[in-house]
DNA sequence: GCTCTATTTAGACATATGTCGAATTAGATG
DNA sequence: CATCTAATTCGACATATGTCTAAATAGAGC
């Protein structure tokens, strides 16, 4: 499991933290009965809607919210899988690898831009707008690649699906970025150099 | 289980509190593997040891670190039975009833004192030294007591025993508080009118 | 494209929480 | 009892987080 963008310590300190939260555990009470949008959960939480969207993103953010659109509402929904699979890792939290963190080496623009699309399971929430952003996403989508090998179309949906369903405009973006490079039908990682942070995207070199 | 001061949404509220920050989750990894003195975690966390202190007692008070004294040195370590405990409740809370938590109705001056004496688990951390707090805390044991019935000596220490070892120091104050009263050797709960809301207490009435 | 509605984002402000130095407490030791 | 040490408590300050209003966005229906 080489998906998570956080360690085991940063990944449950952000689910405590997420749930730490009176207004965010009477939300996951009440999405638990049923669906809500946002003006309802405000309605009943007696909040206003920007603040429980603001809410709502940290819930999504660890992948125990989910949305779906209807027209302009929004009806979010708790994901009981997401809340099941965080308290098993609560419960088994081996403590003793608690205590491995380092102290807390400054994060990295990448990492501090996926803390914000990278849901705990290491799944999307969606892909940033920003190009820069995308290109931390895209950074970090490579990691599922070794170089010096070569991978088939479906190997690399494949692989880009564990993260998001969007596995064909990613890919095209991997390329764009020279991140990846496509001979014949064959994919190719291409060296670190030729991409690594922040650079300008070369042309693709398809 | 009457016991606990707090709602099962305010002990997981508070459960989650307690493990939302860094230094505490590397506190316990670090307890974890053996235990530790406060300097010994100031050390390894690099605070200074008032801090360690305050994150000290927040843990203890939800039950998940236990200390024992050595000369003027405190040994801390984890209490891996409350950790599983608390971690279970968090697996099985039913969502749902995290709905039903009222709005945040201002909790009373006894909720406010017995904050600070009990853990999650309803068990004292210690008895306070103020006469008035106290008296927050006796009538807090007094949960446990129905009026119109006696109970005998073993069975009020049981009681106060799941809350404290020292049941012979509490029973007797119990009685002078006028909240139980002891007719030949049996005990019995006195009308709450006697002892209700923070009235001066009367004089034993053995 | 304009307008209406639900939601989200941005920025300001308030509150809560963490951190520290200084002062205090509690136990040990002479 | 004076003194030493470990720990805690207190109060000040800094940072993080929650909440709001105002402004921007996104879809639906003209």
């Amino acid at each position: 499991m080489i998906f998570a963008v956080l360690t085991m310590t940063e990944t449950l300190l952000e689910f405590f933290k997420a749930m730490a939260h009176e207004s965010r555990l009477r939300m996951i009470g009440l999405l638990a009965q049923r669906e809500h949008s946002v003006q309802e959960l405000a309605e009943k939480l007696d909040l206003k809607e920007p603040t429980v969207s603001h809410h709502l993103a940290i819930l999504k953010a660890q992948g125990l919210v989910t949305a779906r659109a209807e027209g302009t509402t929004r009806w979010h929904a708790l994901d009981r899988t997401a809340l099941e699979r965080m308290s098993a890792q609560v419960l088994q939290a081996p403590a003793e690898k608690l205590a491995r963190t380092q102290p807390k080496r400054p994060e990295d623009y990448d990492t501090k831009v996926l803390r914000g699309f990278v849901r705990g399971d290491g799944t999307l929430t969606h892909m940033p707008a920003q190009r820069k952003k995308r290109g931390a996403v895209l950074r970090w989508l490579m990691r599922d690649f070794e170089e010096g090998r070569t991978y088939s179309e479906g190997e690399v949906n494949e692989a880009i699906q564990r993260h998001h369903w969007d596995s064909a405009t990613l890919r095209r973006e991997l390329i764009g970025h020279a991140m990846m490079a496509r001979e014949n039908r064959v994919y190719r990682r291409q060296p670190r150099e030729m991409w690594k942070e922040g650079g300008e995207a070369q042309s693709p070199r398809t």
